[in-house]
DNA sequence: AGATTTTATTTGTCTGACATTTAAAAGTCT
DNA sequence: AGACTTTTAAATGTCAGACAAATAAAATCT
């Protein structure tokens, strides 16, 4: 952890880049205890409020941890599979919003990232997390479930089948790709007709996960694909001319 | 934008929250000004230090921009691509290096993604990118190459292929998982015979792609990912019984 | 009118202080 | 001596006020 160069900007910047640095390579391990504030502060001859903004910029990344008291201080934080999930949903929720993707584009980008899951999933899927994914079909069948609610019910759905391949790291991929795409999807109205195809094709899904049968998985979100591209282009074409 | 409850705890975090909550739900807009930290801190009533680590958490995660001067202030940052990139890098780095994830777990994601792509990349490469993996390739093929070397040539020659997919969604996603390799790949001390290997492979991508054949590009990343595992494993054998 | 100077605003940083939390050390009682 | 209580010290969390630096708009001058 070395001191900044005389370029005095962004102080607070290059302190949790230095910090950040020190972590990634390995000079600072799990769980070890940072410097107090002051110390730091002493380090970086910079005063404890620029340190603090350094520190609360690397918790915000999950990279430390405080604790108050005595023993307290900055910790190095094991960073979980949850905190990497949140922050890889956050993100590519606003990527998604802000940039303009078209609803085509991250479809694509969900199905083709769902179906490389499909033969893993297959082969290792958990009576559990099949029975999840029943459930998840049968609340989808109930009348006057809202559809931000068949939506919420679809993420599900869909992340038990990712968790399904039983690798957290394509778990931890997908969970942003497929919830980011909840937004998008909320924008479509479901009609009885289509939550009732989009069952029916779940439950293909389900039912060939019961045999661990791969390529019918695949096959059949090829056909889940092709049908909520369809619907968005008839939601579009709604849009366009209105009634 | 508004007040937290009168839970005194952790008011920086608070505040980042209610923050970042009015972006994602569009009540702040892309290159929206926010109030001044003065004017921050009195609405939230803290003062303006606590204000700035809660701006400063969310700069971190590119959610803002600040400026300097009169017209200055903190502004809804439009999170670009390569910012989203950046991030996901780092946050799948450490995970993989943080929780002892195996390299065939990681192995298999990677390449589960990047088949993913294969048969979009096979429709829709551009002459550049095919360009571009075959450079990369030849120089694999170059003597005195260090491991860290053609390892990095390694994640360009796979990132040319992500990108063939022209679908920037996957790119995105696909970033962290390839780059994320990389630290373990580094582990692997490559043979002159086991570059050929993957150099004869990486041959037949390319020309798989250049003729459009997303099957044969599947079906050679298969290969591929079977031979890198193989590689770590006599790695891991020899560790277990040293010379 | 155009160029220059002034001014106001805003972020970046510093100093110093107090509050709160927490665990360990010191003390007290049985 | 052992268990419980109190004190104390260290650390983060927060606050207040101040100055520096950057920047653009307004005012002034040529």
């Amino acid at each position: 952890m070395k001191i900044d160069p005389q370029n005095r900007a962004d102080l607070s910047a290059q302190i949790a880049q230095a910090i950040r640095d020190a972590i990634v390579s390995g000079d600072l391990i799990v769980d070890e205890r940072l410097p107090s504030e002051a110390e730091l502060a002493d380090q970086f001859e910079v005063s404890r409020p620029t340190v603090r903004e350094a520190l609360k910029r690397l918790a915000a990344q999950s990279l430390i941890r405080t604790q108050r008291g005595a023993t307290g201080g900055a910790f190095v934080n094991r960073l979980s599979f949850e905190d990497a999930y949140s922050q890889q949903i956050t993100t590519s929720t606003l990527l998604l919003s802000m940039n303009a993707v078209s609803f085509d584009t991250a479809c694509e980008a969900r199905f083709a990232l769902e179906r490389a899951c499909a033969a893993l999933a297959a082969q290792r899927r958990t009576a559990d997390q099949l029975a999840t994914m029943r459930a998840e079909i049968h609340r989808q069948a109930q009348p006057g479930l809202t559809d931000e609610a068949f939506c919420a019910s679809d993420v599900n759905f869909h992340r038990a089948l990712v968790d399904g391949a039983g690798n957290p790291v394509l778990s931890y991929q997908l969970a942003g790709a497929v919830e980011a795409m909840q937004p998008l999807m909320n924008m479509i109205t479901f009609t009885a007709r289509s939550r009732e195809e989009i069952i029916t094709l779940h439950n293909r899904i389900a039912d060939a996960l019961e045999k661990r049968d791969g390529s019918e998985v695949d096959a059949t979100l090829v056909e889940l694909e092709n049908y909520t591209r369809k619907l968005a282009r008839d939601v579009a074409q709604k849009w366009r001319k209105p009634a």
